[in-house]
DNA sequence: GTATATGCAAAGGGTTTGCACGGTT
DNA sequence: AACCGTGCAAACCCTTTGCATATAC
């Protein structure tokens, strides 16, 4: 569990509830999770709570810096904990595979924006769509659908 | 109009229908257009065009390659016409400004992920998020609500 | 004439909101 | 005790789907 985070609620004037952390938990133990799949972890521990109140500590969560949002395609938004080592998700629209890779990789990519746009990115924000390796080599065989 | 998406379509056994041909021209005169936008410039021409034939017809156009779609944030996805300039999106989390750069600005980053781990990236696929220079310098002020 | 495309309306996911109750401070 | 947070249900937005009709071939 971050440590901490009890003090970085508290600190912005929020209130240390089991929901809040429960969702904190849930978000470092799946290490990716879309909100209903944080649900179905809560609710092991905590049966009664709702998908709102899910949605609702999440914003809070994210409001303090303790997690993180990322877009992979077109559903819902996979959220992390801030702690975890800064990464890239490289989604395979093909196989659907979702490769995490380092934001190292992309510091030339995203100096080069700043130099030249003025753009500070936040690459972990949104993740790199593509073919991965092992569908790049099979590329003439029929999709196995619904691509993203 | 893009020379050709006539065959394009028929080459793939699809058939060529009015609304096809305006869903095209709206992409290609938009340049950016949600499926909702789409529909409405659309509807200048042929006000019966309804909302679920744009979305099939969209597939239909990104299919057989006159189109493709990107994600800028948690909204609607964004289409264009596929003989633009392949482009990259910038988007401001803070003031939803959105910055086209050339495709060509990633290709070191692209080259990078396909030499290291064999991804080949759809780089204009998803936008980039981040903060744009204006509010880079802003970022003492509050927020004007609802970051992507 | 036949198969495909369209319009319409209803259903479907994911997310947000209003409200009254309950819990934290 | 006051206020914030939660559960519940309804509303919302975006997208997809079933079906009957219209249209391209």
């Amino acid at each position: 569990m971050t440590e901490g985070w009890e003090r970085r609620l508290r600190d912005q004037g929020f209130r240390i509830t089991p929901q809040r952390q429960l969702v904190l938990e849930a978000v470092e133990h799946l290490r990716h999770g879309t909100p209903e799949e944080i649900l179905v972890e809560v609710q092991r521990t905590a049966s009664g709570v709702n998908l709102s109140t899910i949605y609702r500590t999440l914003e809070v969560l994210e409001d303090v810096g303790l997690v993180t949002h990322a877009h992979i395609g077109h559903g819902p938004p996979t959220y992390h904990a801030v702690d975890e080592h800064t990464h890239i998700h490289l989604v395979c629209d093909r196989c659907k595979a979702v490769q995490s890779v380092p934001a190292s990789r992309a510091a030339g990519f995203v100096d080069a924006l700043e130099a030249e746009f003025g753009f500070r990115t936040d690459i972990s924000h949104v993740s790199v769509h593509g073919l991965c390796a092992d569908c790049k080599d099979r590329s003439f065989e029929p999709e196995p659908d619904d691509p993203l």
